[in-house]
DNA sequence: TCTGTTGTCAACCATTTGGTTGAGAACAGG
DNA sequence: CCTGTTCTCAACCAAATGGTTGACAACAGA
């Protein structure tokens, strides 16, 4: 189930990245444009293979091909990666938070007896 | 192909995250701890799914498990995100670097001819 | 025009994935 | 001790994934 033509943009460049050969190629494609050949070399796999892996990548935004003759010189689309950045910091930054909270918490429970309520926040909120 | 048990875990991550209701249940466990019953609520999914996305989760190291009688609370663990988000970044650091490389190129070429070899980097390198 | 290079498409196959149901373990509270 | 709740495990299934091979389109160069 969760057909990579109808996934939703944050879920296919994860499930892009997810691969150690499409994230070697994106590692390589960050130092220099290539083409399929070039791409396909280091590995032990058929050209075709890396052909999908590059449709894969592409599907996620994070590749684009131009034409060059018969080449398809692969070039990477840097603006994707903010995409995930954004949406891991959001919740990095939340759950450092609900540490923070938790250790003013502690402090205020050793230094302080006052608390009413200690767990009343609703919180969450749960937008994905 | 592709074993989970034994891939890499940056995979394993990526992997994991490329699930929306896995990011969900991530973004509801930055707010606050859960029980495997009350993550498993909003979806329209079994309870035994949510447990085998528990799972996942847990196997990429982004959530663990405590015990409290019969209930299992899951903890966001954060730390892991900074795997992604440095991979993440020594990759766009690196493309935007090459942009302003070519961007100096470029410029230098307007009003200066004197280039001998212009494509004379073997560059790359590619380490994932 | 013939040949080699580069790349994609299609068919096929094995494995993984994400879901289901059914059974049962482990515990809390009558 | 029985009952309900919470959760996991096992078996099963359909679809997606990652690989293969074979055919062929598109072009460069001789």
């Amino acid at each position: 189930m969760a057909k990579t033509e109808a996934a939703d943009p944050l879920s296919r460049v994860f499930s892009a990245l997810s691969d150690p050969i499409r994230r070697d190629m994106v590692s390589r494609l960050a130092g220099a444009d290539a083409t399929v050949n070039e791409l396909a070399e280091p590995y032990r796999v058929s050209v075709q293979a890396v052909s999908k892996h590059l449709k894969v990548l592409e599907g996620a935004g994070l590749v684009s091909r131009s034409r060059d003759a018969q080449r398809r010189p692969v070039h990477l689309e840097a603006d994707v990666f903010d995409l995930m950045t954004k949406w891991i910091e959001r919740y990095r930054r939340q759950a450092e938070d609900r540490y923070r909270r938790l250790d003013d918490l502690l402090e205020s429970m050793s230094d302080d007896v006052e608390q009413t309520h200690p767990t009343s926040h609703p919180a969450t909120g749960a937008q994905t």
